[in-house]
RNA sequence: GGCGACAUAGCCAAGUGGUAAGGCAGAGGACUGCAAAUCCUUUAUCCCCGGUUCGAGUCCGGGUGUCGCCUCCA
């Protein structure tokens, strides 16, 4: 046992609870992804982002997660696109598989241990659907496999959708051959010029839900510890793999159910008919990964949130407090090393290495309870706050300490991801170099130099600013 | 019609019984040759009405408002 107590809130049962491992210290994670039709837009970028940060935090807390994330390469959708751009479904897909991958890099989502595609698993989709068929859980009509929902007696367990209720709701052009209205497709037969695999109810493909239950079972051994994917994905898509998975294989499918609210704009859910869809791509020249990755990370993942490019701005600004204070406690550091301070540091600084330890804790326990980055990220401020007064109102600091509060933003770092890496423009030494001439400058009261020194270094993208303890530069 | 979420300062937002974290923006001040960075000060009848409690943003009841799902959708 690692001693860790995690609380998620649980879909299923619509709690918080307590993370139970099945199996000691292991976590077997899936997380819908996308349909790789087209960029993918800033609310898919969220739940990416967010179960990314919560993978990486049960990671952080000794756990050992096994994460897969699939592709859905073929659905109706794939089929529309394809014939629009008047290329193959394949290429379409290999076309947005490619543009996930950097996007989702650029926004430092790790990949998953695996990504698989919908189009590999064909031969497990239809054992499933051979199996459902089996039980009578599955009917054919044509070409088509449904499966009904009134002979699984939990359907709806998920969403609290009730079968029976939902006549009054009836929205959707009935479909008389169903049984059921709610009836779904498990596997549907290939028009002419669709793509198609061979199947015991003739040329077809799969429905839309059957794949993520397949893959998930199959790459995560029939144990699906933490099942996730955006809100909208409650009902039907969630509902309907409980279903299949449930009625197959007579078990539990998945042991907790985690879903990241909408991501909005102007208040209102993204959808193509009001034309506010923003994708990722569009983002890209203009704002940072990091200030996403902070906006994101602002409210509770289960939260909705409402994209604004203000709110962008703010994200952009407190990113970069952080930065530069991680920047300037690096450079401090480097500063002591190889210096007299080094032989001699300065005193331990108990009192404030009691408060860093307090600040951890903090951390951990808002992590701890439902991931609660928010309340995490405050923390890292208010320590911020604190270590600035001590780097900038005391002549001497100690390295001990100064090495404890780096690690704590390096592990927080690792778990959120806030830091930048930079690029180095320019070489040490000419800044160096260029920091003692206007050193000179300075002391000679040359201000013109100094400042012309200075404004050059910054066109050249560092920043130079001048302490207690002589000029700290980074690259900004 | 069924199910659900949310309502906290100018903006964003955390906080599930003990008189309100944090970020951004604004104002004033400190530091500085200037700057940058930083620090300090400053801004909240926690949507409304009842109730429970010694005590409620936090629990209960009733309103009002906003949004979402029930159809493809992250």
């Amino acid at each position: 046992m690692i001693g860790v107590e995690i609380k998620l809130f649980n879909t299923l049962t619509r709690r918080k609870e307590t993370y139970v491992p099945t199996v000691e210290e292991k976590v077997n994670m899936y997380v819908c992804g996308p349909t790789v039709y087209d960029y993918f837009h800033i609310g898919n970028a969220r739940v990416f982002i967010v179960f990314d940060v919560i993978r990486r935090y049960l990671q952080y807390r000794g756990y050992r997660v096994k994460y897969i994330q699939n592709y859905t390469d073929i659905d109706d959708k794939m089929i529309k696109r394809a014939s629009e751009e008047g290329i193959s479904v394949k290429e379409l897909a290999e076309k947005f598989i490619k543009a996930y991958q950097e996007d989702a890099s650029w926004l430092g989502v790790r990949p998953a241990d695996f990504h698989p595609r919908a189009t590999e698993h064909i031969g497990d989709i239809i054992e499933i659907v051979k199996k459902l068929e089996k039980k009578g859980l599955a009917y054919r009509i044509g070409g088509d496999v449904y499966f009904s929902i009134k002979d699984f007696p939990g359907y709806g367990k998920l969403s609290g959708q009730d079968p029976e209720e939902r006549e009054a709701g009836a929205r959707v052009e009935v479909d008389l051959k169903k049984k059921h209205p709610m009836d779904f497709a498990l596997w549907k037969a290939a028009k002419p010029g669709e793509p198609c695999w061979e199947s015991p109810w003739g040329k077809g493909r799969p429905g839309w839900h059957i794949e993520c239950s397949s893959m998930a079972m199959r790459y995560l051994d029939g144990v699906v510890d933490i099942h996730a994917g955006g809100q909208d994905l409650i009902f039907p898509h969630h509902e309907n793999e409980i279903a299949q998975s449930e009625g197959a294989y007579d078990r539990s499918f998945a042991r907790y159910w985690l879903h990241a609210g909408y991501l909005n704009i102007n208040e209102k859910k993204m959808s193509k008919s009001l034309g506010n869809v923003l994708t990722i791509r569009e983002l890209k020249e203009n704002y940072s990964p990091l200030a996403i990755r902070y906006f994101m990370l602002s409210a509770h993942y289960r939260h909705p949130i409402n994209f604004s490019y203000s709110q962008l701005e703010q994200a952009e600004s407190a990113v970069k407090r952080l930065n530069i204070l991680v920047e300037n406690i690096k450079d401090r550091l480097q500063r002591i090393k190889g210096s007299s301070e080094e032989a001699h540091p300065a005193p331990e600084e108990r009192g404030m290495s009691l408060r860093v330890e307090q600040f951890r804790k903090k951390f951990l326990a808002a992590m701890d309870d439902d991931f609660n980055t928010a309340d995490a990220l405050s923390v890292l401020f208010e320590l911020a706050r604190e270590t600035n007064i001590y780097l900038d109102h005391k002549e001497r600091q100690d390295p001990a300490l100064l090495q404890d509060i780096l690690s704590f933003y390096q592990e927080a770092n690792e778990v959120l991801g806030f830091l930048e890496q930079k690029e180095a423009p320019l070489t040490t030494d000419y800044i160096e170099e260029m920091i003692a001439r206007r050193e000179k400058a300075r002391r000679e009261r040359d201000w013109a130099t100094a400042d012309s020194i200075r404004d050059k270094l910054k066109e050249q993208g560092v920043t130079l600013e001048d302490t207690l303890q002589g000029t700290r530069w980074r690259f900004s």
